[in-house]
DNA sequence: AGCATTAGTTTCATTATATGGAACTCGAGT
DNA sequence: ACTCGAGTTCCATATAATGAAACTAATGCT
């Protein structure tokens, strides 16, 4: 099935810095023949899976697609109870609040919660980030064994200090980075599963670094820990460590 | 291609009440030999397009999906504008507010935001509502033409008061509908669109209906109106009528 | 436990479909 | 009018999808 695998490198390229394609785009990108090229996003174009902008040659997701990121949310009973969490903490502390899920060394926000306050951080779901640069992306490694991180790190050079960044969020119960991915921004992050499925999401608040003291950020752990703590306890996540401040 | 119309129709599946598929409900709402239905969401599978949940043979939208309807906003300067005017309103007046697109004679969400009052209406993107229902969609019909609007809905019946409800909203600039997709909710919405793709989009706020007075609406559409304005006006859309309270 | 039933995967010959090179069309710029 | 870039269409060939049936795995039933 080489055309699914074409159509699937087509909306990878829609990644990150590409809000739309061109066929000489995907021709550049892909490598592939621009006949084939052009026959490919007409095809996705007829398949819903493509729209073009107006009437020009550019293309972006087609609207099938906006109903699957709702269709996923809808489909884990763990990610809707993680949002309930997320956002009653965002509405109460009024920063902005994601879950997020591991997808080997990457990390992306399947729901977000904008905050409300004046100075917030603003919220970029589908955005990919690296799991070991992230409080999310470390709150969900911590829940893999040693040796598993080590295998999915093997041959990723300076990394010398993860083995301990994690196993300090496995004593701690939660992730924290202060200007880490993004300068004035910390974030806090908590991990829960759900062992049925085997899925981890990670509940996750962004704030403003200037905005919040150790006090604040104590209280907002806290609350997210309570939320987490329950989910871990309905749904049986044994490993789940109740953060400890 | 017809794996990806047949790849396309499983991912139409999952719209409203399918949150997962198996191989036997791909057959039984596709009607395709289950050979074909196997290998085809095996293909899926390894293009990213599903996952399973779990180790179960259920499968829902997979990774690679969850990207693209951020992709989708990330296209258009139009969202992107909307999205801040939506944003603005929905966290100062603490009701849950939409941006909605219309496909044919359906609109669906393409970005949300959650209220911030106790008593809100719970946001439920990617849910497809039939546009002469909804107060967002009749604000995105209001742009149509009458005769377009007749060509549209040609054959449907009991559809005899929409040019009627559709003048109304072209008079006063927005659409307004209480209790009437959901008993106890209240939407207001007005359309604005960018010529140069000639996309349109409705700016939504919806409310429980006992927390809002008249004054409170005509505030809140003020500040719709306001923001939506603007956007017609940097954007050139020559069309939009600035609503009259 | 043993048997029946349902769900999913694999096999294989046949058919349909994708592929890529080249020719062709359309617009914009000079 | 000419050229360049971008996109589409044509055509023979190679490749991949199809459906029936056989096979395997899981689940329910007595």
């Amino acid at each position: 099935m080489s055309v699914l695998n074409n159509a699937a490198d087509v909306l990878r390229c829609f990644g990150n810095d590409c809000p739309d394609l061109t066929v000489s785009d995907v021709v550049r990108l892909l490598g592939m023949p621009k006949a084939n090229a052009s026959r490919l996003l007409k095809a996705m174009r007829e398949a819903n899976m493509l729209e073009t902008i107006g009437d020009s040659h550019r293309h972006r997701p087609g609207r099938l697609m906006l109903d699957l990121a709702a269709a996923y949310r809808r489909s884990s009973l763990l990610i809707g109870r993680a949002s309930e969490v997320v956002a009653e903490a965002s509405s109460s502390f009024g920063h902005t609040g994601y879950i997020s899920v591991r997808d080997g060394k990457e990390v992306t926000a399947v729901a977000d919660f904008q905050g409300t306050n004046a100075l917030r951080v603003v919220s970029n779901i589908g955005r990919r980030l690296p799991a070991h640069l992230s409080a999310t992306g470390r709150s969900l490694l911590a829940r893999l064994g040693e040796d598993e991180v080590r295998a999915l790190y093997a041959g990723h050079g300076a990394l010398a200090d993860l083995p301990d960044q994690l196993s300090k969020v496995r004593h701690q119960g939660f992730a924290y980075s202060s200007q880490e991915a993004t300068p004035g921004v910390d974030a806090i992050a908590i991990a829960v599963a759900d062992p049925r499925t085997d899925e981890a999401v990670s509940l996750c608040i962004v704030y403003p670094h200037t905005l919040v003291d150790d006090k604040g950020r104590d209280e907002m752990i806290a609350a997210l820990a309570r939320g987490a703590a329950r989910i871990a306890e309905d749904l049986g996540d044994s490993a789940f460590v109740a953060p400890r401040i």
